[in-house]
This record gives C-alpha cells, sequence and structure tokens, in this order.
DNA sequence: CTGAAAGCGCTAACAG
DNA sequence: CTGTTAGCGCTTTCAG
C-alpha cells in the first residue's frame, strides 16, 4: 500500500480512503491512485484491514446438513442476503452433532466472523443461553428459543392448521401425520402436530394413535420408514400429512411401492415447498414456510446487531426479539 | 495473550506455542496456561493471527447456485473434506453470471482466504487463463479446462455412454437426449453428448435430430420443457436420456402430466446420483458421476497447492493437472 | 480533501 | 522447553 501511495505522489491514508469508497476526493487524485494500482496489480491484504478495523466482513451459517433442500435453498437465500450487505458467508456443518454444535457456539472453529446464524439441532436452550458466545448472533430453525438471542422462525403451528384443514375440506378423515414426537421440548415439529391437532379437533375428529407416525428422521427415508410402519399398523388411512416435504416426498415412493396411489387411493401433503415439491409426480401439495423470508429476516436482524455491537452498545441494550412470520401460503399441487 | 502469559507466569510465545499445538512443553506449563486461559475467558484473535502467519485457514468454494441438489451435495462433500484438513469454507454463489465469476477470479469481493475451488460456468477458458489470481486454485465443473489450473471432472463421456448403452441393451432404439447444445465449447454438456452418440453409432443406430433436444436449462424445469418441445416435434421415442438427474426427474414430471408412464411408456435415465433419484417416483436409474470424488479430490489437491505455495514454491513448479475419475457407476432403480 | 504516527494482537526467527 | 525482538499491512486518530 506505501507502494501505491508513493506512485501515485499520497499518503497511505489517501490510498486506504480510496479502497473505502471515502467520498471526498479530488478526481485526478483518485485516476492516479487507480493507475498505481493497476500498474503494480496491487490487492489488498484483507486480514490485516480485518486486524486493523475489527471487522471481517463475514459472518457464519452454522446448519445441520446443506445437501437437504430444505437447508440448501435456506444457505442459498441466506449467502443472497448477506451479499445485499457486502458480507461474505462461512458455511459450517453441525451434522446436528451436539458436540459439533458447541465448538460452533464457543467459537473454537478457528474462524473469525462478526456475525453468526445459528440453526442447532442437538443443543438444549439452556446450553445456548449458558453459552459464552463472542459474536452478534441469530437463531433460525427447529428448536424454539427464548433467550439471551434473536429467534427467526415461521409460523409451523397455523402452517399445519391450514394443511390439515385443507385435507379436511377435502373430505378426508383419517388423516395420518408423519413426523410425530413424545419429546415435549418445543419444536417445529411440536408446533406442527399442534397444528395437526387443533385442526383435527376443530373438525370433530378424533385422534388415532395408530395414525400419529413417529419419532422419525425428517428425510425421505424417514417418510418411506413412517409409511411403512403405517401400512404394517393395520390402521385405515385417506390421506398423509407429512410434516416436511421430504418426509411427504419419501411416503409418496413408498406408498406407490405398496400398489397405493397418490391422489386416488391416498391424498398427501408436505410441508416447507421446497424445490423438489414442485416437480415431483405427482406434484405435491405443500405449505410454503416462508424459507426466504427467515434467511432474509435472519441475515437483516445480525446485520443490526452486529452494527449495534461495533457501536459499542451493550449487549442487553436492544432486548432479543422472536420473530416469526405468518406469511405462510398454501401451494396446491396435484397430491390433495 | 500478553495477560494470559503475564497470569501463567510464561511469555507470549509459549502462549502461542500452547494455541498451536507446539507438542514440547511440560505439562505443568500447559496446565497453567490453561487455567489462565478459562479465568480470563481468552479468545485468540483470528485476525492477528491470520495477519501474522499469512494464513486465514479457510477456503472458498465459488459454485453457480447452492439450492440446485447436485450443488448442495457438492458444498457439502467440500466443506466435509475442508473439515479433515481444518478448514473453513466461504460459499460464494456466481449464479453462473459472467461479471461475478470475474469478481471471484480477480478476488475483488473482499474476502481472504488460502485457496480456491472454482466451478465457472460463464468464463471462457482464456478469461481463466489470463485472470491474475493470486490464490492457489482448483478448478471443477462443466467446462474442461487445461490451462494453468488444476482441474478436477469426472468421466463424462465414459458415463454417458455406459447410460445410453444400457438404454440399448434394454432393447431401446430411439432415445431422446435431452441436453443436446450446439455450442462445441469443451463442456461436460458436450462430453455426454458424445458418449450417447457413440453408444449410439456402436450399436448402429441412427442419430435422428428429432430426438436430440436442447439447448435448455438443466434443472427440472428445462426438463420438463425438453419433453414438451420432444413432444411437440411428433417424433416417436421410446427412451428418454436426461444429462443429468434434474433434467430427467423433469422429464419424468412433465412425461406423466401427458399420461405416458415411466417405465412402462418410456424408459428413463438421469445422470448424477442425486439424493432425489433415490426416491422419486418410480426411482431414476442414473449414473453416478462420483460428485464425491471430485470435492475430496478438489481439496486435497488444492491443500497441496497450498502448502507449496507456502512452503514458496515457483508456480510452474509442479504442473497443472488434469484429473478425472473413470469410477462412476450405474445406478439401477426402476426407470431403466 | 490529505499526512504522520501509533498501534491492532499475533507469529517468527533465533538465542538460550 | 522458553523468552526476546521485530514486524505483518492495514486503519485510526488528529492535525492541517
Amino acid at each position: 500500500m506505501a507502494d501505491v501511495a508513493a506512485r501515485a505522489g499520497v499518503s497511505k491514508k489517501t490510498v486506504s480512503n480510496y479502497f473505502n469508497g471515502y467520498r471526498y476526493m479530488r478526481p485526478d487524485t483518485r485516476a492516479r491512485i487507480e493507475a498505481a494500482v493497476v500498474e503494480l496489480n496491487y490487492k489488498m491484504n484483507i486480514s490485516a484491514r480485518n486486524l486493523s478495523s475489527g471487522r471481517t466482513g463475514t459472518i457464519s451459517l452454522a446448519i445441520p446438513e446443506l445437501a437437504h433442500p430444505y437447508f440448501a435453498e435456506l444457505a442459498q437465500a441466506v449467502v443472497s442476503a448477506a451479499q445485499l450487505h457486502d458480507l461474505n458467508v462461512l458455511v459450517e456443518v453441525t451434522d446436528g452433532d451436539r458436540e459439533h454444535e458447541l465448538e460452533i457456539l464457543n467459537g473454537s472453529r478457528g474462524r473469525s466472523v462478526d456475525g453468526l446464524i445459528f440453526g442447532p439441532l442437538a443443543l438444549e436452550p439452556s446450553d445456548i443461553d449458558s453459552a459464552r458466545i463472542d459474536v452478534p448472533t441469530v437463531l433460525i430453525g427447529d428448536r424454539v428459543h427464548r433467550g439471551r438471542f434473536d429467534f427467526v422462525s415461521v409460523d409451523n403451528e397455523a402452517g399445519a392448521h391450514a394443511a390439515t384443514r385443507h385435507l379436511i375440506d377435502a373430505g378426508h378423515t383419517r388423516i395420518a401425520a408423519l413426523g410425530f414426537d413424545e419429546d415435549l421440548s418445543p419444536t417445529a415439529a411440536a408446533q406442527r402436530q399442534h397444528g395437526y391437532l387443533r385442526a383435527l379437533a376443530e373438525a370433530g375428529l378424533p385422534v388415532d394413535p395408530a395414525l400419529t407416525i413417529g419419532p422419525l428422521v425428517w428425510n425421505r427415508a424417514g417418510g418411506a420408514d413412517g409409511v411403512r410402519r403405517l401400512l404394517a399398523s393395520g390402521a385405515a388411512f385417506d390421506a398423509v400429512f407429512g410434516f416436511n416435504d421430504a418426509i411427504a416426498l419419501g411416503a409418496m415412493s413408498e406408498l406407490s411401492h405398496h400398489g397405493l396411489r397418490v391422489p386416488d387411493d391416498v391424498a398427501l401433503m408436505g410441508f416447507d415447498d421446497v424445490q423438489d415439491a414442485a416437480y415431483s409426480v405427482p406434484g405435491l401439495t405443500t405449505v410454503d414456510s416462508g424459507r426466504d423470508w427467515v434467511a432474509r429476516t435472519a441475515v437483516d436482524l445480525l446485520v443490526l446487531r452486529m452494527s449495534a455491537a461495533a457501536g459499542g452498545a451493550a449487549a442487553d441494550e436492544a432486548p432479543p426479539v422472536d420473530v416469526h412470520t405468518a406469511a405462510f401460503s398454501l401451494v396446491r399441487r396435484s397430491t390433495a
């Protein structure tokens, strides 16, 4: 940088200004610097800038998995949203593993970032609130967190209610739910479960334990497995509600293996509106849970927190928020 | 760090050694440092370490898209492979946009990384070879590059040949190919095209231009569109080979919309063996193109280059390699 | 609009 | 096995 400054006949500070988009600079000064930069093929050392400025211009996104359509699409949306703020994103995959998630929390991964968007799976809320996180953090995802950190989620209960209601309105009365869990911890699963149960109750439909399948892994294999268990139970059913699209798609596959046609023999409903859902055969009816909204909101919130932190605000200056969208929408395709 | 050193009664260097896993240290020294670290809740400043050491411990993965199953799975594999080397990965999404890809090349994204794994889409080989990249780089993906950089790819030609051959062996003679391109640039598309044509030629089957559909976008929508064009042409066909799984899956969807059953009315073949392929209905027969192998190999190669560069080796010391696997395998499921 | 000086917090020799 | 001494290449005051 000193070389560039010398070549352009200005001081280092001026070159620094140039790179940081400082507005008040004589055009000829700017031009001389520009020339010097290309002649010397100068590239700023970002590490030095990071050290000096105390910022890195990157945030971390820590999620359980990337090869899962939902997370892939979420990550894509986060990267796009971050780009709008000139932020890079480091992707960390936790595998939903407790140890790994703890490492994320106490920053022992040897990365330096300005902020963290974290979707924990294995960690308890207490783990998270007792962690000594040193960067601004916003939580997303399955587990419901009302603690020290901002939490962005979708209205799972209302979405699942709408989905179930849709099935009921179509005349189905024996609606199997794939993704149930005994675990009472406040998760997306639990909320979707509540939405399902509420819709049933409102319609005066009984809850048949044989139709509530779970726990199961929330991927296609899990959905396929769920259908197998459902069939094994011998219970009659005329519709299946998979608590996410992967489950529903896996269910669709397995139903067909057993000669059951969708939607003729059994109606099928998913949740999330992942890209796959649009192109399955038949097209999966599902609920758009507002994945992009989550990504955008999480990034915007994080940026807010980051600038507050940079401005030297105390951590408790602005209390943590807990936002969730109600902007889900039912996406009608062929299966229900 | 000075504080920790003082509290532990050692010098900064010793603390530094502690953090960098220096082996020769008296247990009690180590213990004292450890204690001081927790008491002070000390966290090393990674930016400072980066500046000082000239390394950042992160690599960048630049791909056209993340919400696409193939790339999502590739990214996942890269992250896993990088973890083995204690490397973090920054994901940059280019949208296959030329400007964006150029930004990646000349590092003007304001990120500092030790290496780059780059899957360009829009850039010509000449763009890439004339770029002034300053970090070790390995190229992956669609375009075939034989230039200044290492290039990792799969044996598209052989894979497509095997796929087509499989269809022919099953008795199909009018095999439509979805993903053709007039563009003669050496791409994965072109290679798969060659494999297809060679298999046809070897079997003495004619090439009907009405059956070679393209160019089209390599996603599900493109596949659906391809089928529409195929149908519109009025040409008879008994099998469809989608040049990737997304195309094939989109084709499957569209075929069904038109009342054509797979595989009864028409056989279907994909390429890549993306997770979706296993769970579609019916399960998609496809070719595993060795995606994980690409990720692992690219990372390993990059690490090699990085340490060579760190060791002060000249850029041309070890000439660029061009590796591709022949380890594809045909994955038989239900569609062909 | 520009310049000078003082660090940011760590690692890298090299000597002990 | 440990300590000393220099920087790494920027940004940041604070003047001008």
